[in-house]
DNA sequence: GCTTGACCTAGAGCACACTCTAGCCCCTAG
DNA sequence: CTAGGGGCTAGAGTGTGCTCTAGGTCAAGC
């Protein structure tokens, strides 16, 4: 695969995969002969992975420290193991407050709704 | 209050909410004969309200946009309850997807506890 | 009446995460 | 055999949302 079809089917620009393979959350590219890019399925799934990463709110350079523990192999699975979990009861703690908001504003659009004004009281 | 209180209690610098004051999310301030910004209790609420808006990953200018419309009275409620429920149908689906990263996450720190590696096949 | 600490303004600076440009090369189809 | 589309690099530029600086004012306690 060259890298505009990863771009494609992984929803990275072409310039991001460039970009995440300048500052290491990709593994340096096997390159064809004309020097272009060449990847195989699996960096779907890495990227994939790393989408959901920054999608929960892990900052670059984190996602950088996750991929370089992964290419340091199974010896750092341990930090690896720790750094998600960081994350993971963050994520938790996040979905819950999430939640929260969407209760506020449920009550907030019901109250729009069946009053046409806010509920007196205490405004949100 | 003056300014540096609201900041401790809402959690703002006071940098920030002057900064909120200077592009509309927070109305223009009274002020004391000295200058300086008084406000009452309502900001409290007001600031509340707008770090879930910022929190569900509404950008600033729609926070403003929202301020605004606020600002102008009962006859935008509409159009507020539009904005809101755009943004709470925008956080449901967030809320899913935060939900499953959460079970990708669980299962991969599982993998790497139990087995000290990913489980083999499909990586994910 | 002077010091100190909180406040004021305008505007510059910063971190993050891309995003794009310039100028180039290479492969394939017609 | 050439035109066009995609690829390449290094590095500059962008948008968001603050965050900080410089140079001042003001009020309350000692």
């Amino acid at each position: 695969m060259m890298i505009g079809e990863v771009a494609e089917k992984s929803g990275f620009s072409v310039h991001t995969l460039r970009y995440y393979e300048k500052i290491g959350l990709l593994p340096p590219s096997h390159r064809d002969r004309g020097g272009r890019r060449s990847y195989d399925d699996d960096v779907l799934r890495w990227l994939e992975f790393l989408g959901r990463l920054k999608d929960l709110g892990m900052p670059i350079r984190d996602r950088v420290l996750y991929a370089k523990l992964r290419a340091e192999g199974d010896i750092t699975i341990e930090s690896r193991r720790r750094l998600l979990q960081t994350y993971r009861d963050a994520l938790a703690e996040r979905v819950i407050s999430l939640r929260e908001t969407l209760d506020v504003l449920d009550a907030k659009i019901a109250s729009y709704d069946t009053t046409g004004t806010p509920l007196k009281g205490p405004r949100k």
